[in-house]
DNA sequence: TTTCTTACA
DNA sequence: TGTAAGAA
């Protein structure tokens, strides 16, 4: 199966991903009104989210603890996927690549962080 | 029972 | 954003 596939495939619930993402159902579907992430529907109308979704959401919800707004995290995820077609540089490159820095720095951190958490949880 | 939409606070 | 109402 192609990684594609495997990324995209429809699998989860509404009830899953508000679990995988601490979000709220009426956040979710709020970023989908954005489209920001494109669920599939069943035949009962019920979302089905891939795996690309809950990346997307969870991206989506750390911009939101960055204190970013929707407009700015919608022009961000523009530019991101289609960086070519963005006529007016309303986010200038070098912010997107500050963003894209401050993103794998805390990254980073956070393994870091854990490990050294595990460390001194020797000695409690 | 869970999720959907719509609408109001 | 949260929450309520009514439908599916």
């Amino acid at each position: 199966m192609s990684r594609e596939i495997r990324r995209t495939m429809p699998l989860l619930s509404m009830s899953i991903v508000m679990q995988l993402t601490e979000l709220s159902a009426r956040q979710i579907r709020y970023y989908e009104e954005h489209h920001l992430i494109e669920p599939h529907r069943t035949e009962g109308n019920r979302r089905m989210f891939s795996l690309n979704d809950v990346d997307t959401l969870l991206e989506v919800k750390d911009y939101l603890e960055q204190g970013m707004n929707m407009a700015k995290i919608k022009k961000l995820f523009a530019k991101k996927l289609d960086p070519v077609a963005t006529e007016e540089p309303d986010l200038s490159d070098t912010e997107l690549r500050r963003i894209m820095r401050e993103e794998m720095r805390q990254a980073q951190r956070m393994q870091k962080s854990s490990i050294r958490r595990g460390d001194l949880s020797r000695f409690y």
